[in-house]
DNA sequence: CCTCTTAAACTTTTT
DNA sequence: GTTTAAGAGG
């Protein structure tokens, strides 16, 4: 009766049909895990499970979105509809809502993002009088959500003996009293951050056996992915519901687990079945996604990994082309080069933009990608870095929101007190903080009873605080009555934004009005869709709610035409594309310099490595720069030891790294040549210095090879560029040195320059200091170079 | 109390 | 190179 179970492997239909209790399915990358849990639930449905009674955990809003859909298109939406499918923190935060009294919130609590704890951290640690040199707001924030990971509160934090000591040493004995303080201000706030959706939830089942099992009654069937990526406290959630049925089904792969650093723990995976004593393990290892060339460069990498569940994952699909390995001399050819390589593939090889990706390690990498991308013309998009809602006049609107439906919100508080500027300054705003502190209320109760907390201020003061108390008054009576957009519209013109925004049109306040004006249409959309979904009344708290928990990553807007997409590689989980670029393949920038500590976390790197391999379908290719702008100066850098990590058959090495190796020994000579002349500055020793070292141990990570018949696939990274240093450091090399009136080039000459790599002179002009060249390069294009500040050398 | 200028710090990765 | 913090001047 059901044909889709037809389109199933027989590991794949096992791991389906198997529900009697709980099953651990060891999903290796790209094979098929959304299919099997799409149809696994869409079989519990046709077996008599009602849709309300299940529960399925995704990584992402979009994944559960998206799951929801097959699952539509097997079973119908109208049954569709009412399963629990979403993040972790979604369901939960839903689930708090509707629960929040017994735990002391309104249902209207807020949920303060990153910013907004790092935030509060800030003010806490400043009305402690601590020097936050010391008590760093990051650290505390991550310490704080390392403890709420598990569940460990503040009193047994401050308890612990562990944790203090390990505090102690820090020298940061005072963090339990921060982590009280910043427990307690969150509370009054009625505010949630992330980590505590976790938490709360974990206390509410914990503390009200009868609300445990009514979600516990009530989910006949829990599904959960990517397993590998939860932490302590997701993982005693699901025991806590789990406890009476044991219908669980956890689904994820431990080769692909990279988030520890978030608190993710891979033993929740490797230990379920010492957890869930029956449970049966279902492995999926063949890959319908790459070709074999891929999956067995995935594989031959991850092996050096020591710690993971042993499976054989293997292709069925063409071998496939070698993985393509790009040399480049900098970061910004390194973006000519990708982009040139899309160009190919969209032009020669008839490839939708849609199906490339370019991946890195970290969100600063984007922006040389975006400029090659649009020097071209080529469409693109780019995730993650600064989303939409992170925006400040967003954040500023998205504030009065808040206080609106929960005016004892803090973070919302301080933020537009004043702004628009109405005259209230920090004086005031630390009266009003230093009174709320002490009497353990919100700054929202101070500034209703102004007199009955001790605040003393004068008359104009007063008068414009009770200014803004009736205006954020107003916009809370409001909220029942009004619905989203409505409200929201009101809002922005009785606040003043609208005024201040359209005041002048310079371009960067335009582009504010436009985001705005974005925001706004976004809330009519939210309204008229819950509309047609059947509610009358759409509340700015609905949206509220709706928002908090939502990334980029979420945002459903499809392109209009086929875009080049640009993410890390964190994001790109899940997720698989035609053609796939992972970029900035070098030491200290991935591996990230960060994972040199422990070998743990550079295992975690490395199966960052083989997620962004394993994303690719048809064609993988991979690249580095030899150099890279970082904090506004160039550094040097060196291949990324993951590249010896790859089994060489697998692997091409084109023309650039034979040419690299020519003028490697260019440079050798070059060297000879001009001799002490680059080590005449400090500065230039230095690096000189640093890159010698670097050279050696880059090159016993690559010529170390295990693989004799491919002689050298890479040679040794070329030594310090005899390119010319700083003109400063060198104004008798330009003067009297080698180099003389046109500074030893002449029209035809190839050249090494240190960003833009090789080129042909084709033009000279002008003479001495003021010569100018023009040069067309391989891979950067035609620049102009006055030749007095280039960096380059001759090389032919 | 506001705003403009300058200095420092900074980059993993994200629900 | 970019963003945020602090300090000076209005």
């Amino acid at each position: 009766m059901t044909t889709y179970l037809d389109e199933l492997n027989e590991s794949q239909r096992a791991a389906v049909l198997y529900n009697e209790g709980p099953s651990l399915v060891i999903a290796g990358a790209g094979s098929g895990k959304t299919r099997v849990l799409t149809y696994k639930i869409a079989y519990l449905l046709d077996n008599g499970f009602e849709p309300w009674s299940i529960l399925a955990l995704t990584f992402t809003n979009k994944a559960a979105r998206e799951m929801k859909e097959r699952i539509a298109r097997q079973v119908g939406m109208e049954r569709a509809r009412y399963l629990w499918m979403g993040t972790f923190h979604s369901i939960f935060a839903r689930i708090l809502r509707t629960e929040a009294e017994i735990l002391g919130f309104t249902s209207n609590f807020t949920i303060y993002d990153a910013s907004d704890s790092k935030n509060l951290l800030k003010g806490i640690i400043k009305e402690m009088n601590l020097d936050d040199k010391v008590y760093k707001p990051g650290m505390i924030q991550s310490r704080i959500s390392n403890a709420k990971n598990q569940l460990v509160l503040p009193q047994a934090y401050a308890t612990n003996g562990e944790f203090f000591l390990a505090d102690q040493a820090a020298k940061i004995p005072l963090m339990r009293d921060i982590y009280l303080r910043y427990w307690e201000r969150c509370k009054q706030s009625d505010a949630m951050d992330f980590d505590d959706l976790l938490v709360y939830t974990y206390l509410l089942f914990q503390q009200h056996p009868e609300v445990c099992e009514k979600y516990a009654g009530r989910f006949n069937y829990i599904l959960v992915d990517e397993y590998q990526d939860t932490n302590y406290a997701q993982h005693a959630i699901v025991q806590q519901l789990t406890q009476i049925n044991r219908r669980v089904c956890v689904v994820g792969d431990d080769a692909q687990s990279i988030y520890s650093f978030r608190g993710a723990k891979i033993d929740n995976i490797l230990k379920f079945t010492q957890l869930y004593k029956d449970a049966r393990l279902f492995k999926l290892e063949q890959n319908y996604r790459s070709t074999q060339t891929i999956v067995n460069a995935a594989n031959s990498l991850i092996e050096k990994n020591s710690e993971q569940i042993r499976k054989e994952v293997y292709s069925k699909k063409e071998k496939g082309d070698p993985i393509e390995v790009f040399s480049a001399y900098s970061d910004v050819e390194e973006g000519e080069i990708v982009a040139n390589q899309i160009v190919r593939l969209h032009t020669r090889d008839g490839y939708p933009y849609n199906e490339c990706a370019v991946l890195y390690r970290t969100n600063a990498q984007s922006r040389i990608f975006e400029e090659a991308l649009r020097k071209r013309n080529l469409p693109y998009r780019i995730f993650g870095g600064l989303s939409f809602y992170q925006r400040k006049e967003i954040k500023d609107v998205v504030a009065y929101f808040r206080l609106a439906v929960n005016p004892n919100d803090e973070e919302a508080f301080k933020r537009v007190l004043n702004y628009p500027a109405r005259g209230i300054g920090d004086t005031t705003l630390n009266k009003i903080l230093t009174a709320a502190t002490a009497a353990k209320v919100s700054l929202w109760k101070v500034l209703n009873e102004p007199l009955a907390y001790g605040l003393t201020i004068n008359k104009g003061t007063h008068t414009k605080l009770q200014g803004f108390r009736e205006l954020i008054a107003g916009f809370v009576e409001a909220v029942p009555l009004k619905d989203a957009y409505e409200l929201g519209s009101e809002i922005l013109r009785k606040s003043g934004i609208v005024n201040d925004l359209y005041q002048d049109r310079s371009p960067e306040n335009l582009s504010r009005q436009e985001n705005i004006e974005e925001l706004i249409n976004g809330i009519h959309d939210f309204c008229m869709t819950r509309q047609e979904e059947g509610n009358t009344h759409v509340l700015l708290t609905d949206y509220l709610s709706e928002i908090s928990l939502l990334t980029d990553q979420d945002s459903d807007k499809e392109a209009d035409v086929p875009k080049v997409t640009l993410m890390t590689i964190h994001s790109a989980k899940g997720l698989e594309f035609k053609n796939v670029f992972v970029v900035g393949l070098e030491e200290n920038l991935f591996p990230s310099a960060m994972s040199f500590n422990s070998y743990k976390e550079l295992e975690e790197e490395r199966r960052l490595f083989y997620v962004a391999i394993t994303r690719a379908e048809d064609h993988c290719y991979l690249s580095f720069a030899k150099s890279r702008f970082k904090y506004g100066k160039m550094e040097f850098s060196n291949p990324s030891r993951f590249l010896k990590d790859i089994d060489a058959r697998y692997l091409n090495v084109p023309q650039e790294e034979r040419i690299s190796r020519r003028v490697d020994e260019g440079a050798t000579r070059f060297r000879r040549e001009i001799g002490d002349g680059l080590t005449s500055t400090a500065t230039v020793k230095r690096s000189y210095e640093r890159k010698e070292k670097d050279d050696n141990w880059g090159a016993d990570m690559f010529d170390g090879g295990e693989i004799p018949q491919e002689p050298r696939p890479f040679v040794k990274p070329a030594p310090p560029r005899k390119l010319r240093p700083i003109p400063s450091a060198t104004p008798s090399a330009a003067g009297t040195g080698t180099a003389v009136s046109s500074h030893g080039v002449s029209e035809g000459q190839t050249i090494e320059h240190e960003r833009f790599g090789i080129g042909e002179v084709i033009k000279l002009e002008g003479t001495g200091d003021n010569c100018k060249a023009t040069v067309r390069f391989r891979n950067a294009g035609e620049k102009h170079l006055l030749l007095k500040f280039a960096r380059f050398k001759v090389i032919g």
